[in-house]
DNA sequence: TTGAATTGTGCAATCGATTGTCCAATTATT
DNA sequence: AATAATTGGACAATCGATTGCACAATTCAA
């Protein structure tokens, strides 16, 4: 039991060693060892080494929390996203920690779960964990973008990707959306479809009004005239990617091609069409967007536009770390990354 | 410009309000503030009506790392996975957060890659943001777990979900793995199969070796002779999954149902035996294990052996808070938590 | 040799919130 | 009315690291 006493009692002091400590165990004052700790020019070699020999002796640890006071920077950075679990984002999420990590900060995420009401309560919890910075995609279903007013007023700085925000002038990363649509329908205008129908998402959301102009303009290229009946705009989650696709199908001039704004509202065509035995791709081309990383493995397998959120999330992160070092000015960059083309089943006829 | 100037003067006060701007403007102290905001028995309803509402007024955001400092606590909690972008982790972390934030806790995330060397990266990033506490599921290739004395040692609460460690004295969240393995083995059983392998992972994972007795579990219940050949490990990439499935197929004496300890595996198992013409489910059952967001999709679908990555997480939160907030002493817990079987085509004979 | 420049450290204030202790004012008790 | 008990609030120390300034010791210049 002694024992036992004695051994947490070294646990708690082990636990608490300061730089006093070291000051104390050399004689010489804490601000030297702070100094020598941070290499500081005016400490010479000798104590340097002398306190880091003793530093490691002691198993010092530096309290984060009382440097990130005084210096009033924690070296963290804040990511606000829909939601974890999305193939993409969780790609964004590791390129973004990547890189962060390699320049010395963490990472505190938060899920908005595409609710206007939460990503608010993130930008708070954010703020109060006093971030260095944030990276944000934004949710689904806001509208109103005033709560990202508690980093602009403050000079907190923002950079959004993927789904940005016009409103507010901070840097961007994207991908190229509108080449995305773009190449996409090109693909199947080139397959001979002649009838190509879209299912675009939220119009507020820039990602999907970009794909859908893409789509237009390879149209307008091809000299292709659009059934209005045949743009389509979703939710796109599975359930409305079925009423879509019911709908297209069933009108009285369906579509002999679709292209998707999301992989998943795909996944609800290839469904319905099994299911009512409209033949994939003779019958009906499809092509989806994101590249899930169930998509290959349909059955057909299925076109889709590729997007890295690894790299999304790497520029991000750069662009952030730039600024939070004053590299850059006050300028306010959108950087566009490519995206390509999967060739698969779902198209190839 | 002058406007300018004056209006980032007046963000920069913005942002630094602090307990004694209340004070000051109520006159009043500090520590009545303090108490009052933290709605202290000691202070007068008048008084901390007051305070709230000037604090509203100037537009007081609290800094936690003041409050941190003092008061040694950061309503933080680290967690420490391979990778966020598997879909069981990212559920994990989904349950995780959940539970924190409505218990008013952050959650900073760490990825270990699968790497030992990584991981205890990890654990020195958490410890040195001080969390509260730590929820990990242990890398692929670690074995020895000595960076984790960096918590025990100082009595930082620290809980294992699914890939937990035996060596350290911890509470701990895992799915009833043996169970799995068992239905699995014994559904394919029902259905007839008499040959049945199984490809195992690492097997100084307790997750692996679980399923594995639970396959053997119910091969002996059922009187079912074993071919040695028939149990093989595998690190369970998609490239190990095809190169199991060829030595397995092509041996002298193939299996006819495969229970594979995860989906990719099995998911390389039907490529392989569409590659090769061999009839799934007919001469080759298939079963595997996560239900991964892909399974339901392929071709044909595959029966496997869900666990809720959510769940796990909400679990392991609450031991975590729990401990941290001594309700529980000094009891190990070990939560198992139940799985079940999605009878798909895969096994549909 | 003396004053100036340089180098290496220490002192003490500071970041913002919390908290043990003390004191004044108010209310209750006999 | 006098004393005791209670209430509401102020003071000052504290958490651990950082940093402007002061100053002693050493080196250099003339």
């Amino acid at each position: 039991m002694l024992d036992f006493i004695s051994l947490t009692t070294r646990m708690k002091k082990e636990s608490n060693i300061t730089i006093h400590d070291i000051a104390k165990a050399l004689s010489i004052s804490g601000s030297t060892v702070s100094r020598a700790l941070n290499d500081n020019s005016r400490i010479s070699e000798k104590t340097k080494n002398a306190v880091r020999n003793m530093a490691k002796k002691l198993g010092y640890q530096p309290n984060a929390l009382a440097s990130n006071l005084r210096t009033n920077c924690t070296k963290t950075i804040g990511v606000i996203i829909p939601r974890i679990s999305r193939y993409f984002f969780s790609s964004a999420i590791t390129g973004i920690e990547e890189l962060a990590r390699e320049k010395g900060y963490s990472v505190i995420i938060c899920q908005s779960n595409d609710l206007e009401e939460r990503e608010a309560d993130c930008v708070q919890t954010l703020f109060a964990s006093r971030v260095d910075g944030v990276i944000s995609s934004i949710a689904l279903n806001t509208d109103n973008y005033d709560h990202y007013k508690t980093f602009t007023n403050r000079n907190i700085p923002l950079v959004f990707f993927d789904r940005v925000c016009d409103e507010l002038e901070t840097s961007k990363v994207v991908v190229d959306d509108f080449k995305g649509g773009f190449i996409a329908a090109e693909h199947l205008i080139s397959k001979g479809c002649k009838r190509i129908a879209h299912i675009s998402g939220p119009q507020h959301l820039n990602i999907y009004i970009n794909r859908l102009q893409g789509y237009l303009k390879a149209m307008r290229k091809h000299n292709i005239t659009i059934d209005k009946e045949h743009i389509l705009e979703s939710p796109l989650t599975r359930k409305d990617g079925m009423a879509c696709a019911k709908k297209l199908l069933e009108s009285s001039n369906p579509p002999d091609a679709i292209f998707a704004a999301n992989d998943t509202t795909a996944l609800s065509i290839i469904l319905y069409a099994k299911e009512k035995g409209i033949r994939i791709p003779e019958d009906l081309a499809i092509v989806g967007f994101s590249n899930e990383p169930f998509s290959e493995y349909l059955s057909p397998s299925l076109t889709t536009i590729e997007q890295s959120g690894f790299d999304v999330g790497i520029k991000a992160t750069e662009l952030l770390l730039d600024i939070i070092n004053n590299k850059t000015g006050n300028t306010q960059e959108t950087i566009v990354l490519p995206v390509n083309l999967i060739e698969r089943e779902s198209s190839n006829r």
